[in-house]
DNA sequence: CACGAACTGTATGCAGGGTACACAGTTGTA
DNA sequence: TACAACTGTGTACCCTGCATACAGTTCGTG
């Protein structure tokens, strides 16, 4: 369960280990690094622990790892810190060591699944190609790991490999001649679709997963979602959606070659809507004409 | 927490109260429509209870407006059946007389939010200035209700009021001769990003506020999310982040003006991209020229 | 009218969640 | 060698959603 409630705990006394105050004890510049906000700091490698203790048998990377098994597998729910150690063969608040929170570790799962995002490529010619196989690899990701479809995601992600995701995407507009900001704007539309087409297919699948399973011990016939259309729909309340319903094939969800070329298509409007904004900066720059 | 495993609970023995199985023991088409599946029958108002027992002393409504009122002052976290009960003065389980589980309370809640969508009337004239109101009105939407940007959502919503409002939506691209699977197509579209770009606003909010209440008592300053950008992101790692990171103003993204213009700016870029699509349309059509 | 089925709300209990805290054991440094 | 720092463990607390058993109310039917 992603907690970040913010309500019902108001900041407790302050961590439990005292490993995570290390650096934020100095108070201001001491000419190295400022501490970053507790969850930062570990994603970006800022967080030391003395050598006095004993031999860690464990590391914040194995957790990590253990945490995406976990999820890719049984989904983002099977994911308890009791089931973590589990997998771990420790207990469950031995992970307390290393991580500060469930949410942390859920951060440190994001920046994990966009692992390969610092090494990659774009191969294709031209800012079109390249941002939509950008797209393309970002919604294989989401695939991937369905489960991050579900995470709270708080702000834009501060996590290395996203920004480096970020950077690349930003690269694939660098011959446009759109201004810094409108690139990012590109970049943020771009990517908020994905996410979102991402995760309602990751939703209807599920969903069909479960309907799938409970149909083998229930009565009820397997409703499709083009069934249940059909059934709901009345033709004098909602005209258009009954003609959708009862025209040949919508394609029915479930199947996932069709839910991807949909998105194709979404992506090929958000193209040709840059392709608009890049015309217009254009002509703006050079009225001849 | 929004539940939907599908794998810890291989389907229970068969619905708690009697009343659920009303209508569903009727083996197939006795003439009258068919059960639906479990939650959609209830969103429906296909569930009729006998009036054999004592007085009901609450209603599925009055529940609902309950969970949406807290999850309106305290977010979906907040919501808890034992919470919503005791805004009722009822203990937790009554509310099992009313709704088969959290999970459909929580379709209930979303279906409630949607609410005047069916009266709802687009003023703009032209697709593009219908279709950016409509999209405008979503958000607004959204924002009213924060905590619809972090529900489970399975499938495509079909819950009434939903369908109302794509059908509303449709409408909008009535004189567009685009085909029907277009319209829908770009109907999901806009709605998609719409509401990625709701949940990422919120969720944003919802971290700033979280560590402006943790910075009451804490040492640390209160990062901007402008000022982690240029404490994390190196030169020669981000140039492009950089560069952007170290101009004048991004815009924090925390205050909510900067982020409106931000969505008002992507859902033009698909407006644009519909433009195109429907020149592409017309141009077939008619090939004059 | 009386009886019993149908229905209401309640109380209790379970399995599981996150995590605060006290503790024993291990290690590097003084 | 002593001590501070650190490790992993065990216990405990409060919260979740929900199954189930139960007592009380109401209505349809005999």
């Amino acid at each position: 369960m992603p907690t970040r409630d913010g309500a019902r705990s108001p900041q407790p006394p302050r961590s439990p280990g005292p490993s995570f105050d290390a650096e934020a004890q100095s108070p201001a510049e001491t000419g190295a690094k400022p501490p970053l906000p507790p969850g930062l700091d570990l994603l970006w490698g800022r967080r030391e622990g003395g050598s006095r203790g004993p031999r860690r048998g464990l590391s914040v990377d194995e957790i990590v790892r253990a945490a995406v098994r976990i999820a890719d597998r049984d989904g983002l729910e099977g994911v308890s810190m009791a089931r973590v150690a589990e997998e771990l063969g420790f207990t469950t608040m031995s992970l307390y060591r290393y991580v500060a929170s469930k949410d942390e570790l859920l951060q440190l799962m994001w920046n994990a699944s966009a692992q390969g995002a610092a090494e990659l490529q774009l191969h294709g010619t031209g800012w079109r190609a390249q941002l939509r196989e950008w797209a393309v690899i970002q919604r294989d990701v989401l695939d991937r790991h369905p489960w991050l479809t579900q995470m709270p995601m708080a702000a834009p992600p501060l996590a290395p490999n996203s920004l480096r995701f970020v950077e690349i995407g930003l690269g694939a507009l660098d011959d446009t001649g759109l201004t810094d900001g409108d690139k990012i704007r590109i970049i943020g539309l771009l990517s908020s679709y994905t996410l979102s087409e991402g995760r309602m297919a990751h939703d209807a699948a599920s969903a069909a997963a479960q309907a799938a399973a409970a149909g083998t011990a229930a009565p009820a016939p397997p409703w499709s979602f083009e069934a249940l259309l059909r059934e709901l729909v009345t033709e004098q309340e909602y005209p258009r959606l009954h003609r959708l319903a009862w025209a040949e094939a919508i394609g029915d969800s479930p199947s996932g070659v069709e839910e991807r070329e949909e998105f194709l298509f979404g992506v090929e409007r958000i193209l040709d809507g840059t392709q608009a904004l890049i015309d217009k900066a254009t002509r703006k720059d050079s009225p001849s004409s």
